[in-house]
RNA sequence: GGCGCUUUCGUCUAGUGGUCUAGGACGUCACCUUCUCAAGGUGAAUAUCACGGGUUCGAAUCCCGUAAGCGCUACCA
């Protein structure tokens, strides 16, 4: 059975590079047959970056998004594969390191990050890769053992050669080949006794069975270690299913600003609370960041569901693509369109929980068949109030007039229609040569919004006439 | 600097040797519709397929170089 995983750090707010991964692994578990395990593990090795709370935002931000992993340190199981909190596992961690050095595969390294520090400016400087420089690789491992009793000290994978060539296959990009002496002695268990990712990730992809690898492209230089790694431990490794390639993994693009570079903080669209903030539909969200990776056949607009139907691994892009906003506008301004008028008034109600206007408004009989006439002017949720909720406008004398003339003519309207109220402000606009966006300005206080006749019908002769002449006072 | 990945319209892409004088989507512009703004419809402009060499009767597609962008180069993930 398909096994993948996503490994967050609990280290900050939700980031829509984490969904974008969820995205994918999430696809590639329910489109397997039969249908795989989507699961998530939380990394929090990093003590100094933890954040309190960050792991509860990362369900709350899968939840949004409909992302529901089967397996997480949240929704245990009798069965599964736990523990899934990596802080809960350190003694297996440490355990199995040394195992490694028992076995001649790591040693005790007793370097201080001052002496490391000055050795990597030292070899740079002599525009050599900074590597470890191997002081303690082959210090006497019984004296070592002994001096790490009582000194700090880091535990080192040992980088062992035999063939100069280390090649992995990535299922998007082919094989890849590393020259095995440019690998470091990478530590993989810390002063602290916390592991590092590499450790970390090697140990838990093969005690929870995780079958594919699948994560950023970031990581494709420190595949070498990761498969030395399951080969000192004498484990197979995830290999799609594949057995003979050996380690096959699959390296998903990275997001990118608008300029090119890693989505970041800087442009200010890297947390998932942004999007919520700006009125953006989960659904359409999901929409853009799968059509990022995968080239839908159908179409451009699509449902998760449908995306998981058609998906297909091997046709990952292997660009990196700009995120852009524009589309991703568009994009849910048509989903928008697409949604029932109950959902929609559903999410607007969410979005607009703390806007007291709104809600009534809302909650008022006329709302439903005022959202058929929002929805085609709507990109975001955020553009709804503006439609709705009039502002007094800053008229002009000569626009004063235009008013008066409109208040006359609505007052003759004995039936309250909206073809009667549409020929009145046509005659409004022939006797002052005036163009449509003067009505709008005086009725709403914008130059545009949703059509007159049909919203001002639902408000009623009464309401209107008063709107209007505490706009023109 | 070293290692790795990537490279088709402004952006996202289709394209796996002839059907490509390169197709679609967003964006832009024009027109239609029209009480405003949208939505919708129709149409237009925008790519010497990063560059330079090969291979071939024929290359966006195969090979080799180069360049640029990005990633990694931590006791962060």
């Amino acid at each position: 059975m398909v096994r993948v995983r996503i490994a967050p750090s609990p280290t900050g707010y939700p980031h829509i590079g984490t969904i974008f991964q969820a995205l994918i692994n999430y696809a590639i578990a329910k489109n397997a047959k039969p249908q795989g395990k989507f699961i998530v593990r939380i990394e929090d090795t990093d003590r100094t970056r933890f954040v309190e709370g960050a792991e509860e935002k990362i369900y709350e931000a899968l939840d949004w998004f409909n992302l529901t992993e089967d397996e997480s340190p949240r929704r245990r199981r009798e069965g599964d594969y736990g523990p899934y909190r990596q802080s809960e596992k350190l003694e297996i961690y440490q355990e199995r390191a040394q195992w490694l050095v028992d076995h001649g595969k790591a040693y005790y390294c007793f370097c201080t990050p001052e002496e490391l520090d000055t050795m990597r400016k030292k070899q740079q400087l002599e525009g050599k890769s900074p590597m470890y420089n191997r002081t303690c690789r082959d210090l006497d491992p019984k004296k070592a053992a002994e001096r790490a009793k009582k000194e700090p000290h880091v535990i080192r994978m040992r980088i062992i050669y035999g063939g100069a060539i280390l090649k992995i296959h990535d299922d998007i990009r082919g094989d890849i080949e590393f020259k095995k002496d440019l690998i470091d002695d990478q530590v993989i268990l810390k002063s602290d006794e916390f592991p590092t990712y590499h450790l970390a990730v090697v140990v838990d992809d093969h005690d929870m069975k995780i079958t594919h690898v699948v994560r950023g492209e970031e990581w494709i230089s420190s595949t070498p270690k990761h498969v030395l790694l399951y080969q000192y431990f004498g484990w197979n490794p995830p290999s799609f299913g594949s057995v003979k390639s050996g380690f096959v993994v699959l390296h998903t693009p990275l997001l990118r600003n608008p300029d090119g570079s890693k989505l970041s903080k800087r442009h200010g669209h890297a947390a998932v609370s942004w999007y919520k903030e700006q009125g953006f539909l989960p659904e359409a969200i999901l929409n853009y960041l799968a059509s990022l990776v995968y080239n839908y056949p159908k179409g451009e607009i699509f449902s998760l569901g449908d995306f998981v139907d058609s998906f297909d691994r091997t046709k990952i892009h292997s660009v990196g693509a700009r995120f852009d906003l524009t589309k991703l506008k568009w994009m849910n301004g048509e989903h928008i369109r697409m949604m029932d008028n109950k959902t929609l008034k559903i999410a607007l109600a969410d979005f607009y929980k703390d806007d007291l206007e709104i809600i009534k408004f809302l909650e008022s009989e006329e709302s439903l068949k005022i959202l058929d006439l929002a929805k085609t002017r709507m990109k975001t949720l955020k553009d709804f109030k503006n439609l709705v909720i009039p502002t007094k406008p800053e008229l002009s004398n000569e626009e004063k007039n235009v008013a008066k003339t409109l208040l006359e003519n609505f007052s003759k309207i004995d039936s309250w229609t909206k073809e009667a109220i549409l020929s009145a402000m046509r005659e409004t606009l022939n006797v002052h040569k005036a163009k449509g966006s003067v009505l709008y300005k005086i009725a709403t206080g914008y130059e545009s919004g949703l059509p007159l006749p049909d919203s001002l019908e639902i408000l009623g002769k009464e309401k209107a006439i008063e709107r209007i002449k505490k706009s023109s006072e």
